[in-house]
DNA sequence: CCGGTTTCTGTAACCGGTTACATCACCGTG
DNA sequence: CACGGTGATGTAACCGGTTACAGAAACCGG
């Protein structure tokens, strides 16, 4: 195959030791031997085998990510700040989709194999995958999940934005809300809905749930029909609907307009997460650092990898709320 | 460190020639040495080492891709169509992203470096680096860039649609277009604007061009200002904008609008790509199949690494046109 | 001019697997 | 019963680097 660093050595008439040191250490070699070295590497286009590396270091100089999917921004953002950290860091960063795969866990255990640590992203394989790696040893962080006691992660702020979000609807006139999204389904989830639905009920609002566990946009326009339907016998319709993410709302509002309802003037709709459509939809919603988060769990891993620290971190990001003409009646307009 | 496989050898009482065969192969092994290895790797929690493994079989079982970045949904999706694929041949994925990164070149080389062949995406290196590579026996794929004779390459289709794009603009009215986005940019952008003019102009329209480079919402904004104080001194306004890509077509929207102009009233307006957002904005567009991108890269690749073939490949796959709101004054409303 | 450092370089043992080849036991056949 | 053939296993060489250790050369002060 390639030019090996025996090639290299015989070429510059010494021992494949000193061809290793000259072309790391500055150190510790003669600048005559060190330039007879880099010009026959030179010579030779010599590129060190990263695999013979690796393995005399005892390291893949590489990070994993697993995430459920990279449609929408939201995971592809956090990625993007892990990989620029990582590449500051001179690793690489190996990914795994998980998104419609039965055999996630073989893959994801697979995927620790290939490198040093790895970060969980959200709903992709089970706490028991988790804990299992953990035991082994393999550094881990988790992101955008429930946390687990004995391992690091880090999250965005749902309480604070949720509290806000619930008194900005009650503030817009919202006397009924109807939260679109299962409050069972995921610890995010669940922190959302109880404090709007807390802040809400203290501003004197009722609020109600529809547990959609399918965060999609088809699955938000269903919940309008829904709605709808139900409209017919109880004779009225909520009057905002604080849906669990931003595709579900967005969703939800296509469902309520087809029906002839008009954004925000007959309801308010909110989201989580302002994605890039919501700015166009016009849709309030609450902005997570999502690069940020990717950011923060590159340097947790970096730590863990170099036995920096001991005890696991849990940290928590700061979020937005974001307010737009889905929650604002009065400033005019249907959505633009 | 972890246990090895000599742990296991000699646990079981074998060699470690017979551990690996065991592991691996179905074959060759009685069924009771068989039995006796997998219970001992099996008791020890015995994980092979994927760096002994590699470099014993001088390969890395990872491919590379190079993008610009995942903000937007068209690399992510190419990203998740070529994951889903190598995952699915048993390769790990690693990810590099240039954008806003001087040292482009250096990184990538070195990605090349750590896994068995790469795929290159968009405007993230110069083709002398591709050439490089290529020449170095590094298996390349080109993705949505300009083909270079002797390295594979896959892109969508820009003439057909652009031409079926041009021609729709003049049927829903358009006397003058003007194209935004810098033909010199790319071959990909140069060639659907000559698809459009040629087909306007074939069709009795007018068509002139703003030079812009920067593909971004913000450029598209500036854009719209620039048509709009253009229109001071001659008194017209193009009634049509062709914009190279969705972005700045989304943030021209936003200009036109902000300046109290309807679209498609006033001027009707088209993309390219079919971001999620442009469903939202209503924009016309034409839409890529961009995780097709990524599975045909990723097949190609294979076949490089495999070497199961000589000569390179370049693909082409087709677009659609996709026709909404911005461009069908009749079709009543504004955005909604 | 000598002994003791210091500095540079070479030898060889790793890292943890895979695999060519040798070995050995056991089989059926003439 | 001797012999060639077959199949399971062990031995050891490799993959391509890093690095502990040893040895040699140069340098130092007394």
């Amino acid at each position: 195959m390639a030019t090996t660093i025996r090639d290299v050595a015989h070429r510059a008439g010494v021992s494949i030791a000193t061809v290793s040191r000259a072309l790391r250490d500055a150190t510790s070699v003669t600048p005559e031997t060190r330039a007879r070295v880099t010009q026959a590497a030179a010579d030779l286009e010599y590129v060190p085998s990263q695999l013979g590396r690796q393995l005399a270091q005892g390291r893949h100089a590489a990070n994993g990510i697993v995430f459920p999917d990279l449609s929408g921004p939201y995971y592809a953002e956090v990625v993007l700040g892990y990989e620029s950290v990582a590449a500051q860091l001179d690793r690489s960063v190996l990914i795994l989709s998980t998104h419609g795969r039965r055999d996630a866990d073989t893959l994801v255990t697979g995927l620790a194999a290939r490198c040093d640590g790895l970060v969980v992203l959200g709903p992709t394989v089970d706490d028991e995958v988790v804990h299992r790696l953990n035991r082994r040893g393999t550094p881990i962080v988790l992101v955008a999940r429930t946390p687990l006691v004995d391992v690091d992660s880090v999250n965005a702020e749902n309480n604070a934005s949720g509290t806000l979000l619930g008194e900005h609807l009650v503030a817009a006139g919202a006397r009924t809300i109807l939260f679109v999204g299962d409050p069972e389904a995921t610890a995010d989830v669940a922190e959302r809905f109880a404090a709007i639905s807390a802040a809400a009920e203290r501003d004197g609002a009722s609020v109600t749930v529809e547990p959609v566990s399918d965060f999609s946009e088809e699955a938000g326009v269903h919940a309008a029909r829904q709605a709808l339907a139900r409209r017919r016998t109880t004779k009225s319709l909520p009057d905002a609907f604080a849906c669990a993410n931003d595709e579900l709302a967005l969703g939800l509002m296509l469902g309520l307009r087809d029906a002839g309802l008009r954004v925000p003037e007959d309801a308010i709709v909110s989201g989580w997460d302002d994605v890039m459509a919501a700015r166009y939809a016009g849709l309030t919603t609450v902005r997570q650092p999502m690069r940020d988060l990717g950011v923060h769990a590159a340097q947790l891993l970096d730590q863990l990898i170099n036995r920096t620290r001991e005890t696991p971190v849990h940290e928590v990001l700061p979020t937005e709320l974001i307010v737009r003409q889905s929650t604002t009646p009065t400033a005019g307009g249907t959505t633009r």
